[in-house]
DNA sequence: CGGTGTGTTCCACGATGCGGTACGGGTGCC
DNA sequence: GGCACCCGTACCGCATCGTGGAACACACCG
């Protein structure tokens, strides 16, 4: 039930993950014979899995661990995570909840669960949309590098609709806000007819990983429930996501 | 001299890092019998490389992916692949070069190349200092987000020697220097007869990874060479460095 | 109720991974 | 300079271990 050789190699790339190492000193760490090492540790270089320092002596961990962890932090495993809270969201809410991740100066909406009403906002996965126009984008530059915000807040800021906030000094306040609520409310900014709230994914260290939101027609939404609690909701939930990644 | 079972294990799990999928639709990636595959999913599934989710019919990457992800940009790989540049450094200044990385409120200095001249300052790695007595420390605190600086600067910090600048504004126009010429001197400001300077290396996207500097005694570092010129040495390695490690 | 999709289990076969052993080259200690 | 030591590489006979086809159980849908 189990294949010896893939375990072996797990093993190793696991050890030399702890700090680079030769091929004798890897195989003392995982009591294996070298040769054997030998061999898993080639194959494991052919798959770029690991690779060798310009001597040719130390293993070190390789490009195809790089690719992993980025793909482990991107979009796919991302929505498998967090698919359980959109559906609590839209669940509270009733309306439309969605995933965003930042992609370089726009947000790109990546994932979105839809309310059961008949009226209901379009699906915007896959779409990219200027930071500044949507909360999730603001709540993203909330946690930023501050050189990164000013360098983004010194260029022309597109104009979506009547509501589109663009003078830099009233986005600052909204960054601030979104920093001491934790959450932020947008109405009508980005396309007319359509509220949304959104909140932060960090992770430890406060560097931000993605952002959740919820969105409906306008005309109903925030309506019963008020801003705060919907907000609270949002926040929430994107609070428990973080702890859930942080694992 | 490959192991087989190894290298399809591997391609295995780059399939699933592509977007999480179930057992059949796994092979058909692959193009490998269905046996084959479950076989070697069990064994992965083991060794926490891949996990299923919660009714067992996807599989994903598992948490040994994200171990190995904070390992690759850890303490060790990091230092492997900087060595070079603190020997170029070195050579090119004659004086010690070090690197260190942020952890929580303090830098951790990982690593440190010897000067040839024998005075020389003492070998600092292991050590936690406060980030803003070290030019490294602030290289790091310049890229923070805002929110974060601000909670730094609003404790009690500490004053190492009389030259240690304390005040939270001096300390702010310090960081918009930094972000502006891309490295930052120091002058007595941990200890009593070391000046140094440091620059930032950062990911894609402006997140930093770690700082580099060099360091040297008083009475002669810097001298010959001016002060501008050394900067732009140290900043020049960084930003080469993080080129590097953005591959 | 067949058809088609899952995932799981079984088993005979032999290719394939295993590891002891031997070799060559670099390093350092006496 | 020579010896001892540890490094990485290469070889190769043995039998273990992984392989993959086939049959099975289950769920869903028309």
């Amino acid at each position: 039930m189990a294949v010896e050789s893939v375990a072996r190699a797990v093993r190793i790339v696991e050890a030399l993950a702890q700090s680079p190492a030769g091929l004798s000193e890897t195989a003392r760490r995982v009591d294996l014979p070298k040769s054997t090492v030998a061999r898993l540790l080639a194959t494991l270089e052919e798959v770029e899995a690991v690779e060798r320092d310009e001597d040719g002596r130390m293993y070190r961990l390789g490009p195809m661990v790089q690719r992993l962890s980025s793909a482990a932090g991107g979009p796919a495993q991302l929505t498998a995570f967090a698919r359980p809270y959109l559906d609590e969201m839209t669940a509270r809410t009733g309306e439309a909840a969605g995933i965003a991740i930042p992609d370089g100066y726009q947000v790109h909406y990546v994932d979105q669960t839809e309310a059961e009403h008949p009226v209901q906002v379009r699906d915007w996965t896959g779409e990219l949309i200027p930071m500044h126009v949507v909360p999730s984008g603001l709540v993203i530059m909330a946690h930023w590098p501050e050189l990164q915000t000013e360098r983004y807040l010194s260029r022309r800021l597109a104009k979506m609709t009547q509501n589109t906030v663009t003078d830099p000094r009233l986005i600052r306040e909204r960054l601030a806000e979104v920093r001491a609520r934790g959450y932020v409310w947008a109405f009508e900014e980005f396309v007319e007819g359509i509220n949304s709230v959104a909140a932060p994914v960090l992770e430890k260290g406060g560097h931000i990983t993605a952002a959740l939101h919820v969105h409906g027609p306008a005309y109903r939404f925030p309506d019963d429930q008020d801003q705060d609690e919907l907000g609270r909701i949002v926040a929430d939930a994107a609070r428990r996501l973080s702890k859930a990644l942080a694992r």
